[in-house]
DNA sequence: AAACTTTCTGCGACTCAGTCGCAAGAACGG
DNA sequence: CCGTTCTTGCGACTGAGTCGCAGAAAGTTT
């Protein structure tokens, strides 16, 4: 049933159901990894061939504004684009590795604490929680070092 | 000295000192909000009138790089720009108002305690923590009450 | 199942942030 | 004040995302 859970959400929203609209949903859904808008039009035009790209981003932005979705932006490790992912019970964090472009994730209850002590202290009443972090993963951690000084001088890349 | 750090902190690596790297430096220093590329370059060029996008955009870049500037988004509250600030000790998280568009910074020791578990955990050597929270501030938490429902049905703007 | 209202879609043109290659110009060590 | 090396301005470009519109579907009514 996980299967149809946003599509159900959109049906009791009394949201009109178009085959565009299952069509990017799907694939949302069973994405194994984050996609950007690029890719979900790409593979969602298997399922839709006269899919446009201007229906993906209505989607993306009803799906949001439903907040049946997450917007990412994974550090911009390979352009300014965004990423999409289901929302689900917690928040998470994501990590991302500058050196090989690995996208962990991680949950924990001091990031809930976090978050209750923001809306207790400052009043803020929170809708989107956006937690992400740039670094380097224990594989390229151990290989960077020592490359510092020198990247300073050369390529100025993200 | 709070006002030559930035350009000390080039000094000492050995990067070039250009007059209109000053201007940005100086502008993004003296900044009393969060400014994006664009503002930027207008308020720069009153110190350096020949001043173009490009150099903003390396210099930005080359700020980055060295880790003296953060970039956010802010919950692209104001279409899909990027806002910059100097990095100061500790992280502070961002919230931002969906109603009246305020930024407030946040800070909690609890955030501190979150990232120290990430790199004990995960192994992860965190270089870069973004933490974006957006939702409502307490006078529009207030006032948005019960506009949930119809918003839903118009305009499917953010 | 036809008719009708309302909402959605594809299209094409557009906006706007950010990038790039290049030739001219500036930094700063000698 | 000279020469090497780095930086800049310029203009053209890229690529994500938006918008208005006319035609096409969704869901409802009879």
């Amino acid at each position: 049933m996980q299967r149809r859970q946003l599509l159900d959400e959109l049906v009791s929203k009394g949201i009109r159901l178009t085959s565009q609209r299952r069509a990017v949903i799907s694939v949302i859904q069973e994405a194994k990894s984050h996609l950007d808008a690029g890719s979900l039009l790409d593979l969602a035009r298997r399922l839709e061939p006269s899919l446009d790209r201007a229906t993906v981003y209505r989607t993306i932005g009803l799906l949001k504004k439903l907040r049946l979705i997450d917007e990412l932006d994974l550090m911009h490790l390979e352009g300014e684009k965004h990423y999409y992912e289901v929302r689900t019970e917690g928040d998470h964090i994501h990590l991302a590795c500058f050196g090989c472009g690995m996208i962990q994730e991680f949950t924990s209850p001091l990031f809930d604490r976090l978050k209750e002590e923001i809306t207790r202290t400052a009043g803020f009443e929170i809708r989107v929680a956006r937690l992400e972090l740039g670094g380097f993963c224990p594989k390229c951690s151990s290989r960077h070092r020592g490359e510092e000084e020198e990247k300073t001088k050369t390529s100025v890349k993200h």
